[in-house]
DNA sequence: GATGAATGAGTGTTCATTCAT
DNA sequence: TATGAATGAACACTCATTCAT
């Protein structure tokens, strides 16, 4: 499918990739580096609540822009697994992980940053919820804000 | 591989259903009973907080026990299209949703409500989350009923 | 599809016939006992010209009678395969070319023989004529006639 | 057995390929190309009985060439359900009863072209007659014309 | 006499990958 | 850089047959 939506043999894409893996991975590093940026921007911020706060604005806001990628990167196994193994994609979760819950965490506190991540993931999925983007992005930044403030 | 961890041949398998989607929703059902039974408890308890806190609860210990199916049947691509298009599940995430949310719900409880089962089922992923059960359980038990709560 | 047909299982013709091809011969073996019939009316008539008449009136009554099943048996390759290896068949295809062409035919009349067989069950096939019965058999009768008398 | 008798892998000849009926059609094809030849000839020639000679003369000799194909071509009930679909062979047929019969042909006029090309095909199958290649068209050819000729 | 369960050997087809050119 | 041809291994599924009950 990718080889023939670029307009190119699937041995062409073999000269540049060495396996499926690769090629996948290479598809995920393009969002990846988005999330990058993000996580940037909010350790470069000054103050716990201000720092929290422009993560989950920004990473609402990159999960909605990207619906369908998200989707797929959080809940496809196969992606799942293949992130998994791979180094650069674990060290960005345990940042985005420090700047939720500190690195420290509590059982409770684990819990409740994969329930956001997932509640974020699972929400944006076109098949899950069919509202308009802006819609959805005020709801759920209100939604995340408030389960995240109260958790204190 | 269902064969072969049987230890039947593929025919055998074949002469006993007709397709693999049935083979596939067979397995899925043996989970949805579970779940129709929480959902007739849930129903037939007086009073909406009552109602509600009861359904959480079970809700989680169904999720919890089931961790491994929980993660598939709500995140595999191929389960997810399947159950779409299964009319006895469709019911059934309708029945959950308006106990949930009502039967009128509102773009933000609709949100809400997908943020809550989809962060149940990513919370309960054994890839995500490394806690044993009995911690696991308190812990989602009490943010899900924060979750809802503070969501009024 | 037999046993569907009947009601009954596979399992069930199986304890009958001991192979798929006994079963096909079993239901051959109905056409070919009305054959039998036409062949002995034709042989017991007296007279070379009247016994061949006798003989095509009641093949091409026979032929446009069970149109499916004619073109089946001298046409389905699996189905020849199996007759070519019975003897009672071919040995009813030997009274039957002793009848057309006497017993020690010329190369031209062997062809003439096979040529009108081909001929007649070619025309019954429902694929390839789709003439009403009635005038099928008018047509064929005429014409068969013709084919053998010019044919001396 | 296609690939088997290659010699390369299944996976090869679905490289060239897309479903077996392709694979199917491409055999019949090269058949139907000399099929088309021998029409072009015919409907080129001047005066109709002329044109009925050299239609009768070169098919009679294309099906002596091709035995064994053109006994497939015109029995196994697979290859005649899939021709029955394929447009430019059904042009084919109508172009050879249209040079046989006329374009608007009588009941009598269908059967009869109907039975000559039925005896061709199954005089020329290797299993009904065992004649050598030459008797059998000069005797073929002999017969077919009488057929026609006096249907007149 | 009939059944349900099972099987070995296929069939048609796809997929990830390799390789000579 | 790119291609066409090829491949091993799998997959979903069917078919003729067997067998214990």
């Amino acid at each position: 499918m990718i080889a023939d939506t670029i307009g190119v043999t699937k041995a062409a894409v073999y000269h540049q990739f060495r396996t499926k893996d690769e090629i996948i991975l290479a598809a995920a590093e393009v969002d990846m580096a988005k999330l990058t940026e993000v996580l940037d921007v909010a350790e470069a911020t000054v103050g716990r609540p201000q720092a929290l706060d422009v993560l989950l604005t920004q990473l609402v806001d990159l999960a909605v822009e990207n619906r369908r990628m998200v989707s797929i990167l959080q809940s496809d196994p196969v992606m799942v697994k293949l992130l998994e193994e791979h180094q650069p994609f674990r060290q960005q979760m345990a940042r985005l992980y420090v700047l939720l819950v500190g690195d420290d965490p509590s059982a409770d506190e684990r819990v409740q940053a994969a329930m956001l991540a997932a509640a974020i993931g699972g929400a944006v999925s076109p098949l899950v919820v069919d509202l308009d983007d802006e819609t959805l992005r005020a709801n759920l930044l209100d939604l995340s804000r408030r389960f995240l403030h109260d958790g204190r």
